[in-house]
DNA sequence: TCCGGTCTACCCACTTCTGGGTAGGCCCCG
DNA sequence: CGGGGCCTACCCAGAAGTGGGTAGACCGGA
């Protein structure tokens, strides 16, 4: 196990605890080197500048700057660096959003830790790492649609619905008319295959596009 | 800090990612001693009649039995060992709840492992612990209202509601008629104090109502 | 230059939710 | 046996969302 240098590994989470956990429990391994820990991904990415790390284990959902847009800033950035995601939750939309945007591997956060040290020896050697039943999520997805992200308008309109706000206020915050509010809504629903806006807010949550504490 | 025997603390948390880092972290010190783990608060009260540790750290956000309704069944078996819950978020209600179920303590996850340390210490040695925010909310809460958990058919309701079930398919699915699950509702944001489905949505997501994946 | 995507805006009919109520039956606890 | 909480059910009027359109303006890429 030894007979090669150590992986240099930047963890980013804004959980302390799953930050600190992480690192205890990677560092009980010789051939994996935490080199770093972030809270935040814009913080992960200026530390990421100066230490360099083979690969970065990334929370997907994090308040300001979302993982999954932070992939893109790795990319080009640190073209060297592999991003493997965290994750709660399987969802498809989130795992095919990590894969377009350039992540090398995602791993649900209920694996063991096993199987988070074989995805970051596996990403570190040149590959990819998905989690079993990210894989499914995966294949069923690229039969079924493009996976359109969203655009930036649309991810407002979002985060205002999370936030409980009606058509109306909505366009009162954003400056247009409610029916505009409302056409938007409609598009983020037919973009998503998502029918009720509880979906929706589940989506928002699930995925990043607005933090919680909103 | 060796002068007196470990705490015995025993981990329950749904994610093992979570219960791995806590335990690497934790047997850091001297004086505690991670005597088990468990990933469900059933089973976490199995092994604690084994174990009889002083000490529970117990996520809040649990599939099937969740960590506040676990509370009291630790308090009735083994009124010795002190709870002390694991929380991501500083609601109100689910602080209050915590501490009216009989936890010894609350802990955010996003604070230090110093802390969570600390926690443990204080619990131990027959205190309680809150952390910072915790604390405010607990009075602020403690003035406007009593608290009320929610009733077994609320939850049944808010489940449906963040599935994005309308009130005739709650109605439908529970066998009662739209108007009853319509009051159901009202019911739940009086209650909660939440206006907007889309809040009633976060409520029940960040409080562990209903699972994620459902 | 033309096409496609985005953002804006409006039309319509229909359904659903909202926020006030009231109320009866049930069960448990004091 | 009374009170309180829970579950059930209904009334109403107004507000809001739904789902189907169409359409103009702008902008960037082929």
């Amino acid at each position: 196990m030894n007979e090669r240098p150590k992986i240099r590994v930047l963890l980013i989470d804004n959980h302390p605890l799953v930050l600190d956990g992480l690192k205890a429990v990677l560092e009980t391994f010789d051939h994996i080197e935490v080199a770093g820990t972030a809270g935040l991904a814009q913080t992960g990415l200026d530390i990421a500048r100066q230490i360099q790390p083979q690969v970065v284990l990334m929370d997907i959902n994090m308040p300001k700057l979302s993982g999954i847009d932070a992939i893109e800033l790795f990319r080009n950035e640190l073209p060297q660096t592999r991003v493997v995601m965290l994750s709660m939750h399987d969802s498809r939309e989130y795992i095919s959003s990590s894969v377009l945007h350039g992540a090398a591997g995602y791993v649900l956060k209920d694996v063991s830790t096993d199987e988070i040290v074989a995805a970051i020896e596996t990403v570190a050697d040149g590959g990819t790492y998905f989690s079993s039943g990210v894989f499914d999520a995966l294949m069923g997805e690229r039969v079924e649609e493009g996976s359109d992200p969203l655009t930036p308008r649309e991810r407002d309109i979002l985060g205002l619905i999370v936030a409980g706000r009606s058509n109306r206020e909505i366009a009162e915050a954003l400056g247009i008319t409610p029916a505009t509010a409302e056409t938007h809504r409609k598009n983020l629903k037919k973009k998503l295959g998502i029918a009720t806006t509880a979906g929706l807010i589940r989506y928002a949550l699930d995925h990043g596009i607005v933090s919680k504490v909103g």
